[in-house]
DNA sequence: CATAACCCTG
DNA sequence: CAGGGTTATG
């Protein structure tokens, strides 16, 4: 792990520098290539898992600067040893279900198969890179672009597999088709659970849905001044319209195919098929669907947006903030705010509702989860990062995230926590306390969905986004002008810090600073030509001048409701500015100096909510 | 010598 | 906002 860290700062260092602008091309072809091809070139179970780790191992460590995987920083790292394991083990194992067949195949180097057995194999083998979301199958229309992607990454992808195969190729000659068929109707049964599972969840979802809908809608009303908050009320349903289509259409499919290829399939297994959560699902999202039903990547763009303002508007509504915050209030007074305060939190306290997964099968059944958050609905998924986003993306602010290496953890709380309060007062489960795998995906839309996705967190690319980040790093300053570098590093928790990063986000809040007093000092001199005699006179308010220029810099598209506890802190650095430069002080080279010694005390606390939203 | 804050400039 | 120079700390 050290290994792989410090090789990860060297890369910042000497090739990319710390800063990686928005722009999607930034990955490297073959860094595409090695995303898509190692977790499904590697995959085991039994015996030799010890030495497939080991070798996974190894080139983890060395490429683990490409993949970015898991948030591996030195600080979690004891936490995620405890997982590590296992967490290795089934990230192979969840994205790779199609190297099942590699076991079969190197069965016929002894014992030659017959011919309809070898169809057969092949068949099966056609089923389960379906079922992987390869990009051989085209159920959704795929443009040719991504046809033609697909043929290539698929094709880069046998050959490797074929390559790095060889050397184990002993290893996997103990099973054969009938193993085959064992390991599909395992698979297919896992997925008939997680089915079950979704199924419950969403249904608990509708029933409490209707209720909390318009409560939440209206007070989102009265609290947000966000053009578009129309569309939070939605999220949900176009999350669950989203996760159940995933679920729909691998399950669907396994079946279809399954069946084709002759494996017979009892009764209930048929039956356990999709048809019950598409009519929920769907039913129930019609009214929304209409107007999402079209631009599927404007809606993945658009919807995580009104929902963090959603979010964090709810979150700084007056009640919370105003009495409890006073400028000569401490840090600490201030902190329970933000940080304590479990209930204000979500919108929808459904988000908190935890799967409940089976924890019997854990391992099986979050593999397959993720295998369709993964892979999702769309079976192109796997290819799509080869061309450029951009064609498909019209929302500006989709530019900032789809297109990098995010490994995606979802933020199951566990079922035997039981109360939602708890788990988000403890600042909620994520699934590395579950050893589940942390897992690649690198799909625009399906981040989308992730972001939508109450149970799951992303951590994206770990590095600065310039657009994204630096917005996100301007609204922060709304509450701390100062922030420590932990700070920094617990609200960019999608970047993998190292010293280069750190400064630069200290640089970015360092211009802030310099905006900011620039424009104290410019108002509180404009207050003395004024000629106004009392600081009394000099206040802050949303309407003033001083702010819409503080508000037009950090919060240029006017999005973000600034909280009052910064025009306080405003009102102040003016006052502090208008007295200084009445009292001749400016006369000192470094009077400035005093200033910001109280302004510093003035930092709040920076919301939760700015923790899990990689952007704002 | 290194780091980071500060200051100034483009 | 980034870059480069300067200063303060250690």
């Amino acid at each position: 792990k050290n290994i792989s860290v410090h090789h990860l700062n060297c890369m910042h260092n000497s090739s990319e520098g710390c800063l990686e602008d928005d722009k999607p091309d930034v990955m490297l072809p073959c860094f595409r290539r090695n995303m898509y091809e190692e977790p499904l070139a590697l995959y085991s179970n039994g015996s030799i898992i010890s030495q497939l780790r080991k070798t996974i191992h190894n080139k983890r460590a060395l490429d683990e600067s490409l993949f970015y995987l898991s948030s591996s920083t030195a600080a979690d790292s004891g936490q995620e040893d405890q997982c590590s394991v296992s967490s290795k083990d089934s990230t192979v194992e969840a994205q790779s279900p199609s190297a099942h067949v590699a076991t079969g195949a190197s069965a016929e180097a002894e014992h030659p198969v017959p011919d309809h057995l070898q169809a057969k194999r092949a068949r099966v083998e056609n089923i389960i890179r379906v079922m992987a979301g390869s990009p051989n199958s085209r159920q959704h229309g795929d443009s040719e672009r991504s046809d033609t992607d697909a043929r290539e990454a698929r094709e880069a992808y046998r050959e490797n597999k074929r390559k790095q195969r060889l050397p184990q190729h002993q290893e996997h000659s103990a099973a054969g088709p009938d193993e085959e068929c064992h390991k599909l109707k395992e698979q297919l049964h896992s997925m008939q659970r997680l089915l079950r599972q979704l199924q419950e969840k969403f249904l608990q979802v509708y029933n409490q849905e209707d209720p909390e809908h318009n409560e939440c809608g209206d007070r989102m009303k009265a609290q947000s001044n966000v053009s578009h908050q129309r569309e939070s009320p939605n999220l949900q349903e176009a999350l669950k319209k989203e996760l159940s289509r995933a679920v729909n259409d691998c399950v669907d499919r396994v079946f279809k195919k399954v069946s084709s290829t002759g494996l017979d399939l009892s009764p209930q297994q048929r039956m356990c098929s999709s048809p019950e959560v598409s009519a929920g699902a769907d039913g129930k999202s019609q009214r929304a669907g209409s107007t999402q039903e079209q631009p599927q990547d404007q809606e993945a763009a658009a919807k995580p947006r009104s929902l963090e303002y959603y979010e964090s508007s709810k979150a700084h509504s007056p009640q919370d903030q105003t009495e409890a915050l006073s400028l000569v209030v401490r840090k600490p007074a201030v902190a329970p705010l933000s940080s304590v305060t479990p209930t204000v939190k979500r919108p929808y306290p459904v988000h908190q509702t935890p799967f409940q997964f089976n924890y019997s099968t854990p391992l099986h059944d979050s593999q397959i989860l993720e295998h369709l958050l993964k892979y999702g609905p769309h079976s192109n998924f796997g290819v799509l990062p080869c061309m450029p986003p951009s064609m498909d993306r019209t929302s500006p602010d989709s530019v900032d995230l789809p297109w990098d290496t995010i490994a995606m953890r979802s933020k199951v709380t566990p079922g035997h926590l039981g109360h939602h309060a708890r788990a988000s007062a403890l600042g909620a489960v994520t699934v590395d306390n579950l050893c589940l795998p942390h897992v690649k995906i690198e799909c625009g839309e399906l981040q989308g969905m992730a972001e939508r996705n109450p149970y799951m967190s992303l951590n994206i690319s770990f590095r600065l986004k310039k657009k994204s980040h630096l917005k996100k790093a301007k609204l922060m300053f709304f509450y701390t002008r100062y922030p420590s570098s932990n700070v920094l590093k617990t609200f960019f928790p999608d970047v993998k810090f190292n010293r280069c990063i750190t400064s630069q986000l200290i640089k970015w809040f360092s211009n802030f600073r310099e905006f900011y007093y620039i424009q104290m000092e410019k108002f509180a001199r404009q207050a003395i030509v004024d000629g106004i005699s009392d600081v009394k006179d000099m206040t802050v308010s949303r309407d003033s001048e001083l702010f819409r220029a503080l508000n037009m810099h950090y919060n240029k598209a006017n999005d973000f409701h600034v909280p009052d506890r910064f025009l306080e802190v405003s009102e102040v650095t003016l006052h502090e500015f208008y007295t200084a430069i009445s009292a001749a002080k400016d006369s000192d080279p470094s009077w400035k100096k005093a200033i910001y010694k109280v302004i510093c005390k003035l930092d709040s606390d920076v919301p939760e909510e700015f923790k899990t939203s990689s952007y704002l």
